[in-house]
DNA sequence: GGAGGGCTTTAACATATCTTACTGACCAAA
DNA sequence: TTTGGTCAGTAAGATATGTTAAAGCCCTCC
């Protein structure tokens, strides 16, 4: 993560596109905008930001008429713990995704934690334009679609656990991460950022970090994936895919 | 589940106004409501119904302009099956809840299929009566509350898929079956009617059925359930409780 | 009143995954 | 250079849960 700021000067201009355009990207993948509504959420993810260290938890503003945070850069989690210490990481939130989409529940128990340095920007803005229909006939649709998404990605997560094995719940969650990072911007060839530790991985797909360890052996010895240094590559897209049913949520067409 | 229908005249009127008050019972205990909404919403639930038999699939209105059903009686289920047959019960759907909240994905290989025999009403006037703030200032409210109400419930299933042990899971999952019953009047004293068979209960819980039916023998043998001819009734719910870690999802103190 | 079909129960055995423990690599701070 | 921390890797043994198979129960239907 720190490494993105010591790269060159044109490089890390593309970086900071990349983070400003996040939330444009992610809402404009689901739903057509119009040019004023991109340039609009452009503005939104240039806006003034928030940083948070890797590990440290986000608070939530909560409540009925609150609005939610969006991540442009960094990867965080929706945590929940139990009393004698197992972790489960409910859901990874990624660039262009808010932070918790119910802000009306009472989070006790349910944090945010930061899996790398994140940065965030306030969604007011987003919240207001979508309840301008003249202005920004989209957006409101947008947000509304990505919560249905985001939904079925949660779905998805309790077929994962519920019933498949280690090997297809983890080539499951690749080919989900590298589906999110897609439209974001984030992935290139076939490759991208995947900040987990080992640890994280389990947390989230419901493993200990040794047999993490070992599926990730095994995925290596097939050729199927590399990760190293929180990079991960799928070199075997068909194969994974039919290791993990992964299908991802199709938006319907829409009248 | 036919028993019902055979129930003497004064008690079958008193089932049928738990149907009918279903859905305002359901967004009532989330928000209150005016007089008004209630009674509307008490309309919508006596309206014209579809009934569906047991293990049928419900179809969808799907799109982004459909409205969701509501169910008023009977149990249902969003599934999500895998090419070999392994089946995983996403989410149970009971009285009172939409079928599918998300609407705009596309639900491909994401059925809803019925447990029990199920009626269920058409949500088009809720939809409808969301959009009218003056006459009813509450439904619209009560209606996000409800699903970001669900959708935490679905983030404690991935924690119980995830984390869990057998036992855990299914004491957890009895006490928020017993919590979503209640506020729709379908508790009584400590039991409700509870119509899961084992194998069911397997594909909610990610077990087999063996270690379902093992996991029950345990808690009755610890005086903590009974489970009899498709009603539960918990015996010990503090002991559930902390064997369970169940946090039922709390609204916001709104402002 | 027997036959068949769903559901529950039990037993015996198989195995995926967990636990504990140790080692080594890497990196930042002292 | 040492120290301490985090993270990745590996081994050995333990166990929760799955699989297969069979039997019994309770309905409903004929």
């Amino acid at each position: 993560m720190t490494s993105e700021l010591i790269l060159a000067p044109e490089k890390r201009r593309n970086v900071a596109d990349i983070r400003s355009a996040a939330i444009a990207r992610r809402l404009g993948s689901l739903l057509m905008l119009t040019p004023g509504e991109t340039e609009f959420l452009h503005r939104v993810g240039a806006g003034p930001m928030s940083l948070w260290a890797p590990r440290s938890l986000i608070e939530q503003p909560a409540g009925n008429h609150a609005s939610p945070r969006y991540i442009i850069s960094g990867w965080a989690a929706q945590v929940r713990e139990l009393n004698d210490g197992r972790r489960q990481l409910v859901q990874l939130v990624l660039p262009g995704d808010p932070l918790a989409p119910q802000l009306q529940i009472d989070n006790r128990g349910r944090t945010v934690q930061c899996l790398t340095m994140v940065q965030t920007v306030d969604g007011a803005a987003i919240r207001l334009a979508a309840r301008d229909p003249v202005k920004f006939p989209g957006i409101a649709a947008a947000v509304e679609l990505a919560a249905a998404y985001d939904r079925a990605l949660l779905q998805e997560q309790v077929t994962r656990l519920g019933r498949q094995t280690a090997f297809e719940r983890m080539a499951n969650l690749f080919l989900e991460l590298h589906h999110r990072c897609l439209p974001v911007g984030l992935v290139q060839g076939d490759s991208f950022s995947c900040p987990l530790t080992q640890e994280s991985l389990g947390d989230v797909l419901g493993l200990s970090v040794v047999h993490v360890n070992r599926t990730l052996q095994l995925m290596r010895r097939q050729n199927l994936i590399t990760l190293r240094q929180g990079r991960l590559t799928l070199h075997d897209m068909p194969a994974l895919r039919t290791a993990a049913e992964f299908k991802p949520p199709q938006l319907e067409r829409l009248q």
